[in-house]
DNA sequence: TTGCTCCTCACGTCACGTGAGGTGGC
DNA sequence: TTGCTCCTCACGTCACGTGAGGTGGC
């Protein structure tokens, strides 16, 4: 209980923390971690023990690369609420480098093996998209896609990124999706421009649709969401004729439809195509 | 053949290569990228075509994160063995970085966990791209469309995807880009969609490229960019009438542009128009 | 002539680490 | 008295970005 050993150095007090007396000292430049009292006489820091447990916490924050200025919020607030938002926010920084990274160290291994075949490409020829961030991304498009489909009071503006974003999709799909996704994705761009009421794009992708079911034998939900998307483009066409013949071939092929469930959502398609 | 355009300045260079003027300096000062020569009287950097190769090469190691020196290296080495080795190095350092990422990732997680059971993080509504990767996408997405384009012998299926690379790129500005980026963008679509033979939608992406210019007082070379977008897609029409009219309101315009080369590059687009 | 572009400093970024030169404490 | 610790500058790191202040070019 000397007085002696109640005020640490930066010395003691870095051994104590783990931390180092050049960051002890940095870090009370910028009031992160300020000495509890400083010698008059020769200007040396001294800490408490009570300071040890602010210490530890800064370094443990710190080797999480939490910012400086973060740090010191989290710690002068003491508000245990905003100290999390604080950190989810920042788990959420580490989670962007952590995607950035990941696309580096793939294109890396892709460069290098196309080094060991040719000299200096230099001139990437496909896109920079990790299979697995592609895969998602073409997913959170289709979403998002049905997210505006879905959304009434849609902007002119919104309706244009709703196709844009259709496009988008079928696009990523291309490598890393099969037929059927293929269709699924051309299917969804006809909804889309029957959406915005545009009866030309809408039966093009809808032929392109049932094109790449027959061709590869498609059948089930898929073939019926096919003849169901003609039907559509065929009554924003104005073609009464063509789009009752294709109701009755999407009802034909709905009844091949092996999940109840599925039947029911077709029928409830239809039913919205307007005659 | 003049002498003019074979002497590129920082600037031009900056905007062909896909770099900074500051950044250009930086490798000059450091010997990565040097200028073919110094203008003696004011000191002006001149750079050759020939350097742009070089300029793309170091672009697409510094964004896989490679120091300016292993990138100096790699360069003047011109050893294609002991450049793959460097690669092989610098890939096992960004894993090193990756699996510290994830520990901190992870680390978060419990930290966060352990602080508050409830809080959850709201579901996000935009895709999962950081700005920097959607941009460098939605710009190799705009160069993937101009490949296509002049791609001669393109085949169907190269030609939707060439559209659907067209929305996408446009999807992404959307946010990260201003109404120039946009404009750009709706012309880009509409110059795919032209290729492809589809007048209506030429017309309708050229439209609001005209219109997104004069909502925001875009001229020069994107105004004049847009009446020949509207030219295009009346030619493909059928429309000599309309086309012949915005060929003449792009030549006005044509006139207002400042950079001969843009003025140049505008009169071969404009004599490609099919009457 | 007016903008636009180019030039060269000089400083900032972020969190310390590395000395240099000097003094206090046990 | 001898080490050891402490102090305060000042500079370096890495790859540029951001001005300031001035000049050249079309």
């Amino acid at each position: 209980m000397t007085s002696n050993t109640d005020w640490l150095t930066v010395g003691q007090f870095a051994r104590l923390s783990g931390l180092t007396s050049k960051a002890l000292r940095h870090y009370h430049e910028v009031s992160v971690l300020v000495p509890a009292r400083i010698d008059p006489h020769n200007g040396y820091r001294r800490y408490t023990r009570g300071q040890l447990e602010t210490a530890r916490r800064v370094r443990v924050l710190r080797e999480l690369d939490l910012p400086l200025a973060e740090i010191a919020a989290i710690i002068s607030e003491s508000d245990s609420e905003a100290a999390t938002r604080r950190l989810v926010a920042h788990r959420r920084r580490v989670e962007a480098r952590l995607t950035a990274l990941q696309t580096k160290h793939y294109l890396l291994g892709k460069l290098i093996e196309e080094k060991e075949i040719n000299n200096m490409p230099a001139r990437p020829t496909t896109l920079s998209l990790e299979p697995e961030m592609q895969r998602k991304l073409a997913a959170e498009l289709f979403n998002y896609v049905w997210t505006l489909l879905e959304t009434e009071d849609r902007s002119e503006r919104q309706t244009e990124r709703m196709i844009d974003a259709a496009h988008a999709s079928r696009l990523l799909w291309e490598d890393i999706g099969g037929p059927t996704e293929h269709a699924r994705g051309e299917w969804q761009i006809s909804r889309a421009y029957a959406a915005a009421g545009q009866a030309g794009p809408a039966l093009h992708h809808a032929i392109t649709c049932l094109t790449l079911c027959e061709a590869h034998g498609i059948g089930d939900f898929d073939l019926a969401y096919a003849y169901e998307a003609l039907a559509r483009a065929h009554a924003i066409a104005g073609d009464t004729e063509a789009c009752a013949q294709y109701l009755g071939q999407a009802r034909a092929a709905g009844e091949q439809i092996a999940e109840q469930d599925d039947r029911d959502l077709l029928e409830s398609d239809l039913a919205s195509i307007p005659q």
